[in-house]
DNA sequence: AATTTACATGAACAACTGTTCATGTAAATA
DNA sequence: TATTTACATGAACAGTTGTTCATGTAAATT
């Protein structure tokens, strides 16, 4: 079925019609939902389980004894992993989430809201203990996802072998250290 | 048409019919006619015209005599202007682009590569002067207009009053100097 | 006063939507 | 071998979509 995740990513949920699915599968409309309940569900299946993936790495993170600085480490990490292994996934996360429907949406922004919570907590601690500078924690928190949450347009576009260390290294960097060379 | 444009975040512009439109209008589907042209060329005015006004606003700034540091601080002040300004239109531009048809789709891509090179281009002088540390050029642009992307939020989930001046210290310490508070 | 323009409506359109149903066939199970 | 199960199809469904058209009325222009 990934032909058909695909497809969605690339055409977007809203427009991807079941014939459009059906004909990615060469058959018809009818013997598709011998294979799925329903479009929407559909959706459901990607978001969700690519979401539990998220929360449960940040959930086994939490669980570690280290400092606030290694398990943001092991949050950019986890997240790179994660985006690697699944970036079509993430990119449905991203872009289609909206098209979700009662309660199954609520359920989603419950979900997403308690992911930041736990980062939210992480960079509390880190506060708290002098290990970073910031001022107002929850637009922190935001800005670090938001540097992280466009990562998968970067395995999408080009085919392209992407070192994902490399990109580790890189994100890691920008997060804690900035872009500039000297400290002003 | 200030109505209209909130709607169609909300539900999205897929999801958001022109009886939707004509009864957030209080007057009939055939009417809304009379205002526009089509459901189409709504979505195009919104996001070209704010996708104009970013544009508009590197473009200046290039012309502009400073250091690349100089640079980077008035795109980012610019870009939380601008957000700050038109919030609803910047969500369109961020979650509806796709919804875009050929020719227009094209014409966007190519206008948002465009913004995006200027904006690579400030960097990689910025590198070049030895005032960036910077190893991946590409990925660092990405990474910093991914941590203005998101802005748009801020100031939709919440009317409450946000102060622009503290958002863009805020950010640019963060793009500037990372979350670390000493320099491993 | 006559006429053009701007604003408004209800009805209709053709195309498209997700989904179901009756029916068929091949494969697996008994 | 008989029978249940899995896979596949074409036709049809009821609802929704963006848009147009004929028609009307109020306002502005001549």
């Amino acid at each position: 079925m990934a032909v058909v995740l695909q497809l969605i990513y690339k055409k977007g949920f809203k427009a991807t019609t079941m014939r459009d699915i059906a004909q990615e599968l060469n058959f018809e409309v009818a013997n598709v939902y011998n294979y799925i309940d329903s479009k929407q569900s559909l959706l459901e299946g990607y978001i969700f389980e690519t979401q539990d993936e998220f929360l449960a790495a940040i959930d086994s993170i939490l669980d570690t004894q280290g400092t606030p600085v290694e398990k943001l480490r092991l949050v950019v990490a986890s997240y790179i992993r994660i985006t690697t292994k699944r970036p079509y996934e993430q990119a449905l996360v991203v872009n289609e989430w909206r098209n979700l429907k009662e309660p199954r949406l609520q359920e989603f922004i419950t979900r997403r809201k308690e992911y930041e919570n736990k980062l939210m907590g992480i960079i509390k601690e880190g506060v708290a203990l002098g290990q970073f500078r910031i001022l107002d924690i929850d637009m922190a928190t935001q800005t670090i996802l938001a540097s992280l949450r466009w990562l998968h347009n970067k395995y999408l576009g080009s085919e392209s072998s992407i070192n994902p260390i490399k990109v580790e290294k890189q994100l890691l960097d920008f997060i804690f250290k900035g872009i500039s060379k000297d400290r002003s």
